[in-house]
RNA sequence: GGUGGCGUGGCCGAGAGGCGAGGCAGCGGCCUGCAAAGCCGUCCACACGGGUUCGAAUCCCGUCGCCACCUCCA
């Protein structure tokens, strides 16, 4: 099976067929850089951390491009007088990098500024204005806009009729010669900041918010690319708007347009007004990372999430039970033959469900599955299928960036003395409880296991032995 | 007004004409000194009303409810 992606364009599954055999390329829009990176900005960059994980898993040579919006109308309202905009830009963006670190995102592999790629928007811009798809304003203001009536299949995108949209009401009609006409190019003011200003064939300004995807697209991926990606508020106008700036300066842009659900808390979008915004900062300090991921990734990729209380127990209960099966398969199989032995692969269920359009919910269930066959091999004493279900899981687990054992989830304190420490005290405290409960003094034995308890370690006591760990969700 | 989506068991959340996804929680059992972990069993759901069909959560019609987007939100 073939990976199929739902195209919102065309509002079809399609197989996906890349332009070149072998490799992928994938732009995904990026944050602007106004404010502090949300639970909502999380899940898309994840979503899209996801695909590209299995596109690579899948043999593929994948280039993602996710941009940087650090020029626009917000980051300049949000700079202040003590913090220039370029410097809050700067400063949100390294909290959106943080967060995406925390939660196990993969760097992009290029992660352009749209500031730096200014010269490419002109090249776009002069293109449209030369084909008659876009003019300088009439009012002087140096605005340049994008001429919707020119474009005939202005709205494919979303499938909407320019006659049939509304009227934007808050949008200064300025120099437009139809409401529907976007910036491309946006005049000087006077009261804007002079860092704030590129010089422009039509005048200084700075650039309008779309054409910054075309430009920087263009100029990572080329005329043409595989994959544009972005949360579905993005819909529009941003991504109709790109198309169509694109595609009528002559360029085939992008051939599968994919967009991921937005999450909502206690039911409602969330927003400044109303005040239920949960920011990436609360939202990481509030769980263990691993189990925010597997909270946000557990969803299909295109439907909304809720976000609710409980949502974060109920990923750290899924989170801890592929942990222990994995304590436990890695305990039983050490020193085996089987140890190491095992090259890890995925199940073709598994495969299949993300083979189509991006099945998380459904490889999951078949990585739960793994784990249940594991844990019951185990129990039957059959090391060869434990460590067959232990490489699964991990294989699995590796793809979807939630494998508990990989170091990057793992404590960082470097060459592991402090655990090692940690192990000796532990282990004489298990060695005193062992020797009670061989006297049956029980009550000496469960106040070992209390006071552990109390400090968050957990106690098992297993055929092959008294086992501790560190509950993790304390 | 236009475009699109959703309603599934106590909760989360897949599926999309027949073979009970999965997770969490609960209950019963096995195991255990007692636990924990694990395993087994149990809890047989699809907004409502019609229709099509041998068979509908799934298709069709209608109704109700919820949501998103319609010019600078991921």
């Amino acid at each position: 099976m073939t990976l199929r992606l739902h195209d919102s364009r065309t509002a079809t599954l399609r197989d996906f067929v890349p332009l070149v055999p072998g490799s992928v390329g994938m732009y995904v829009c990026g944050p602007t850089v106004q404010s502090s990176p949300h639970i909502g900005h999380l899940r898309s960059a994840l979503v899209y951390d996801l695909l590209r994980r299995w596109l690579s898993v899948s043999g593929y040579s994948v280039t993602l491009v996710r941009n940087v919006t650090d020029i626009d109308d917000k980051v300049l309202q949000n700079a202040s007088d003590s913090e220039e905009w370029w410097a809050l830009a700067y400063r949100m963006e390294l909290e959106f990098s943080a967060a995406y670190r925390a939660l196990g995102i993969l760097p992009p592999s290029y992660e352009p500024r749209a500031t730096a790629s200014v010269p490419q928007m002109h090249e776009i811009i002069e293109r449209l204005v030369e084909r008659g798809h876009a003019y300088p304003a009439s009012d002087g203001s140096g605005d340049v806009y994008f001429d919707v009536t020119s474009w005939p299949s202005y709205g494919e995108l979303t499938r909407q009729r320019v006659d049939a949209m509304e009227a934007a009401t808050d949008a200064d009609p300025r120099g437009k010669r139809d409401p529907h006409d976007f910036a491309l190019w946006k005049g000087a003011k006077p009261e804007e900041p002079a860092s704030a200003v590129w010089s422009s064939p039509w005048g200084d300004g700075r650039p309008g918010w779309h054409i910054e995807c075309s430009a920087m697209s263009r100029r990572y991926l080329g005329d043409e690319f595989d994959i544009h990606g972005g949360g579905l508020d993005l819909r529009f106008p941003h991504h109709e708007n790109e198309l169509a700036q694109s595609t009528a300066a002559g360029f085939p842009f992008a051939r599968y347009w994919v967009h991921n659900g937005l999450v909502n808390v206690g039911g409602q979008k969330m927003s400044k007004s109303i005040g239920n915004s949960i920011f990436a900062a609360d939202l990481l300090a509030s769980a263990r990372p691993i189990a925010v991921r597997y909270a946000l990734a557990s969803a299909h990729y295109r439907s909304t999430i809720d976000f609710h209380d409980g949502a974060l127990a109920d990923a750290e209960a899924a989170i801890d039970r592929i942990e222990s099966f994995l304590e436990r398969a890695e305990r039983r199989v050490s020193g085996t033959r089987f140890e190491g032995g095992i090259l890890p692969a995925v199940p073709q269920a598994f495969a299949d469900a993300l083979d189509d359009d991006l099945g998380v919910p459904q490889a999951l269930a078949v990585l739960h599955d793994t784990v249940r066959a594991g844990n019951q091999a185990i129990d039957a004493d059959d090391v060869h299928a434990a460590a067959v279900a232990e490489a699964e899981v991990r294989a699995m687990a590796e793809v979807l960036g939630i494998d508990p054992r990989s170091p990057e989830w793992r404590s960082t304190s470097g060459d592991g003395s402090t655990e090692r420490a940690l192990d000796a005290l532990v282990m004489r405290l298990v060695e005193e409880r062992r020797v009670a409960r061989g006297n049956k003094d029980f009550a000496t034995a469960d106040r070992i296991r209390n006071d552990l308890s109390a400090v968050g370690i957990v106690i098992e006591d297993t055929p092959s032995g008294t086992h501790w760990s560190i509950d993790g969700s304390r």
